[in-house]
DNA sequence: CTGAAAGCGCTAACAG
DNA sequence: CTGTTAGCGCTTTCAG
């Protein structure tokens, strides 16, 4: 098998202890003797055990990020760049694919089957309070977008009331009136999606537009097939949809080239950019121009929305912003004497970016 | 701090043998007792300590991923599947982002700042034949797409030259004779570029076309930005480009509607999909029709391909195939008795997913 | 500046 | 079926 520090100290007729210092320069070393054990070290091809040093010192280095989704370009974009920023504190990331699962996130908070991280981050879909009760307080838990239930670990995340009053605002300022949210998920503990619902009401009532029940089309997840699916309905139905025609939209009845019953919504709020271009492959599959004929914006400002045509609007969240501060958070509670910190909960910034599919412009 | 097996036995009234025992099923444990360690260990939130087991037991039952970006859509398409392959073997991924750095892939492989890993699955982009020759003896290495040196580490990849003739074939069928290339990487060890020109090339010329230089565009990455602007300059330059237009083209002299000087391509074989979008973008950005006045093909099968408008024609390689062997791989190894198997060489299938981006109909 | 020795938490011989 | 014990490789008092 491979060398241990003890061989390394053998071979260069000093004690462990010396080579220790060496090692990780916790003490000086005459310098001749340094090199002798530097020699050592080379010939041996030592390399530290890090079982035993995380053993020593009670911790691993290692943090874990839990996501849902490792494939969705918003996820895979923070996690990258949660791993630029661990690794410029010199610790290495866990990656967890929780796919939505209640089981598999709390799992990963109990720790069962052990401990190895230092620290989580982690972003849930369907977290519960008890869960994280029994955990906070023996691991330092950031929570990525979901309000932690007692105040019991750190939050990091952008005001997604306020991002979608904006994003419909700028919707409404080009003129739309009839404006559909894709993205509601009601059958998700997790409050994201709730949040950004409540800023598109908001934004439509103040302008004097009561929401429409059948504009606001929920999915099952976020990705661009599900974005297209419910585009399609959109078109299909006329607003439509089988709860019903409640509701009524006091906005104009312009009337639009739709297919089945009432009017057809000139533009459409997507709770992600995934889900957005979705909307946007039905829409030109179907002749729809846009932003002509509809208006589009998204939310997360993956790259692809840059790309696409006509590229996205849509709402940009400071995504350094966000993994800087949870991986501070971590640091502060994982480097405290003890875990008494009061629970962060902090709102990084967000803008709104412009781009051709509400800009005839562009 | 958190509770030890020993705690828990001398609350459970028994040896710490017997709490392992229970813990790990490995003898039985008389169902009295059981029942009464179960009890200790919930009471005290008991979790084992992985780096304790880890040092005794050698392994570490982590592996590492390394790949040059996170947030490429393929990279994270691929690093989902392992992670679930992983999980799958009751292992965990440490995920590192080389970023292309040939520095962080070499201290990744020698393993600088200790050993945690078991096993290491990388895919290089700047690797060097004595990089590996220097740690795969100690490390399962897992190379993905680039071929080992002297058969030093396994290897999983497609058959790029193949798939790229395959590519290239499909746009000559099709009628197209003004055939470009984007993604050739000169500046790169990593060889796959170089084996998807060739098929390329094989193919154009078993067809009777000499490949033109000044339609193989170099990129500096392949993200969308640099497939964009590679087109816009076979646009400009209809086909010429700094370094001469030497070359020529037995191929047809239809004459595009270009722009500078010699004739456009009707067609562009991109070595990625994130290259082929950033073309298909800067070429409905500039009002040339896909595919009738251009037909594109990527490579990767990226989700976002399926959504773009027309959709992508692409080169779909087995992910999931590549996830699984890849993790066979390390398993054999790290299994094995003595690290002494011959070096794997597998060659997963691919095959071509024919969209609109070359096909009127769709 | 360097050596000797204890111990982090766990597993697996080896008794009983 | 269960208790005792050694030791995985490292860091770190405590002496020298």
């Amino acid at each position: 098998m491979s060398s241990s520090l003890k061989d390394v100290a053998l071979r260069a007729g000093v004690s462990a202890r010396t080579v220790s210092n060496v090692v990780n320069g916790s003490a000086p070393v005459a310098e001749q003797t340094r090199l002798r054990v530097q020699e050592a070290i080379d010939e041996l091809g030592y390399r530290p055990n890090l079982a035993a040093r995380s053993l020593r010192a009670g911790r691993t280095g290692i943090i874990g990020l839990a996501i849902p989704e490792l494939h969705s370009p918003y996820f895979s974009e923070l996690a990258g760049l949660l791993v630029d920023e661990a690794r410029r504190r010199s610790w290495t990331v866990i990656i967890d694919q929780t796919l939505g699962d209640a089981e598999a996130e709390r799992r990963l908070l109990t720790g069962d089957g052990g401990r190895v991280m230092d620290g989580l981050v982690i972003s849930p879909w369907a977290l519960r309070a008890q869960d994280l009760t029994a955990t906070a307080r023996a691991l330092p838990v950031v929570l990525l977008g979901e309000r932690s239930p007692e105040g019991l670990a750190d939050r990091v995340a952008v005001d997604n009331v306020a991002a979608a009053d904006e994003a419909t605002t700028h919707l409404l300022e080009r003129g739309r009136r009839r404006i559909a949210a894709i993205g509601l998920q009601p059958h998700l503990e997790n409050g994201t999606a709730d949040q950004r619902t409540a800023g598109y009401r908001r934004a439509l009532r103040r302008a004097g537009i009561e929401p429409r029940p059948g504009w606001e089309r929920p999915v099952t997840s976020l990705h661009r097939a599900d974005g297209a699916r419910a585009m399609a309905d959109l078109l299909d139905a006329g607003g439509g949809d089988g709860r019903g025609e409640d509701g009524d939209g006091s906005g104009g009845g312009e009337g639009g080239s739709g297919g089945g019953g009432g009017p057809v919504p000139d533009a459409v709020f997507a709770f992600s950019d995934e889900l957005a271009l979705g909307a946007l492959h039905t829409a030109r599959a179907r002749g729809v121009r846009v932003p002509e004929d509809l208006a589009i914006v998204g939310f997360d400002d993956i790259e692809d929305g840059r790309f696409s045509f006509p590229g996205l609007t849509t709402v940009s969240p400071d995504k350094h912003q966000i993994a800087a501060r949870a991986l501070q958070c971590l640091a502060d509670r994982i480097y405290s004497p003890r875990n008494e910190l009061p629970a962060h909960d902090l709102t990084v910034p967000h803008r709104l970016i412009v781009r051709g599919s509400t800009n005839p412009g562009a």
